[in-house]
DNA sequence: TCCTAGGTATGATTTGCATCATACCTGGGC
DNA sequence: GCCCAGGTATGATGCAAATCATACCTAGGA
């Protein structure tokens, strides 16, 4: 695992709020991609899907009409111990779903 | 802290190389800002501290003619419980001095 | 005072990234 | 077959960030 692609990653907030979301469910349903409420078009967020899974903090399953995404948690768990808990500790204080950090072009 | 100015700090590799070596020296002694073997000339070496700073990943010292970073450890480790110790062995693995990843204009 | 050395501030350049619009693909319902 | 809905791929655009060169500041030594 890179943590310069894990943190790259991590920077954005729709994408943290993607992981925080998943990390926050501790039965790790899979969710379908559309279920995010996040900010973005369609074409951004696949974006970010992409580059979530480059960076392995999510899988991807595709069912042709439609994918859905779902959290490698032991995987995260083994090589990045910790780091879940302090997303889903961000999502419950509201931070990233608060919109209070990055947009660019808008 | 903003766990998105931390993710965006520690996205790049020579900040990244700055708070794993801290973290990797358990006396926490004060290293002059010179001491980092950086690929990168001064002023950008002052603008990586400057967002190291801004993160609250370092404490800065002014000696007037040089100056002086520590790691605020207790803080770090009080909101973000695991991430020195993910830096720190991120460094004994030899990732992140090994230069495998982002570089702007060269 | 002059020179040297470490940091900082500023301006310019370049790269990367987030975003959108658009077009395309796939599967379901009519 | 036709239309719709969810995703993806591509190209363009704009902003943020990383870097450098240069100039400037501060402290120490000759």
């Amino acid at each position: 695992m890179d943590l310069g692609k894990v943190f790259r990653a991590l920077a954005d907030d729709s994408r943290r709020q993607v992981v925080a979301e998943l990390a926050a469910d501790t039965e790790d349903r899979e969710r379908a991609c559309g279920s995010f409420d996040l900010p973005v078009k369609k074409a951004a967020r696949t974006h970010h899907f992409r580059v979530l899974r480059e960076a392995g903090m999510i899988m991807q399953r595709d069912h042709g009409n439609g994918s859905a995404v779902s959290l490698p948690r032991q995987d995260i768990e083994r090589h990045l111990p910790g780091l879940l808990q302090l997303l889903s500790e961000e999502l419950k204080s509201g931070s990233a779903t608060g919109r209070t950090g990055n947009t660019a072009a808008g």
